[in-house]
DNA sequence: GGCGATTTACTCGGATAAGCATTGTCCGAGTCAGAAGGG
DNA sequence: CCCTTCTGACTCGGACAATGCTTATCCGAGTAAATCGCC
């Protein structure tokens, strides 16, 4: 039950980059500072997140990083699984583990529930939302 | 987002141990072929169990593990938390990040709305459930 | 037959290795803007 | 003044090291039942 680090990274990556609102692009220096990270890994974090379509970024001098869309547009569900891919699969091991199909299946049930709704809550939860505190 | 095979390992020897029903106690050995998983690491999550007194164990000969309590009574939530600690928590990480108060505390918000979720709804299911298909 | 010593089969507990995902670092290449320099 | 070249700052992308958690193995110690042997 559990989210990685690197997701909270790009969630709060976002937050900066709504905070600073549609003005032109921001440095992947100056978010590593504000967030107290190491830059070269923030870095990578936010790549996987331009080419997942969520910000854009722009080379050279006065280059950086920008949303595409709105922040009122932008799930945390969009954000977490660019980093960590998809939510809603049953655990591989499952698999290689012998019991009862009825407890199996069972088990199975509970475990999707509960990814059901991890992944309807944070597709409710956008970056606007997470700005005005709520 | 995601539940460890321990767990899961630890579920489903509870599940056959309620399959055996109240007799005498069943061994590592069988619990560990029937799930099809090494004998060693199995009994390891066993014994984590007993620890958190859901199982009993017996030594000597004609000695095993057996349910503390009546399999309606065990809930998924005792035994996942015996083996991966407490699942309410915050993660560590939280704090190493520097971001606005708002967007920190939004950010728990919905990290704890799952939380509870997954608690409850573990809480809920108990081994007899999974024992009757459901 | 009875009683104690020995064997046997199991759990307990700690130590430790092997695997694997996450986190973090490094460097070369591509790219673009602005500065420098030459005509 | 204009065009070209150079330089610097940044992202991109891949490769790779370090760290930490999960999974798995190993072994000595404790324990209790069963067996054996001696009286």
């Amino acid at each position: 039950m559990k989210l990685g680090r690197a997701s909270a990274l790009g969630v709060f990556a976002g937050v900066h980059l709504a905070q600073c609102g549609p003005r032109s692009p921001v440095q992947g220096r100056e978010i590593a500072q504000s967030l107290g990270t190491p830059h070269d890994y923030l870095v990578k974090i936010l790549q996987q997140l331009v080419k997942a379509q969520i910000f854009s970024s722009e080379r050279g001098p006065a280059g950086g990083f920008q949303l595409r869309k709105d922040p009122g547009e932008i799930s945390l569900l969009e954000i977490v699984e660019a980093i960590e891919g998809p939510i809603d699969g049953l655990p591989v091991f499952l698999e290689t583990i012998q019991t009862s199909r009825h407890a199996k299946s069972g088990f199975e049930n509970t475990y999707s529930h509960m990814n059901r709704f991890a992944r309807s809550l944070l597709g409710k939860t956008t970056l606007k939302d997470l700005v005005n505190g709520r």
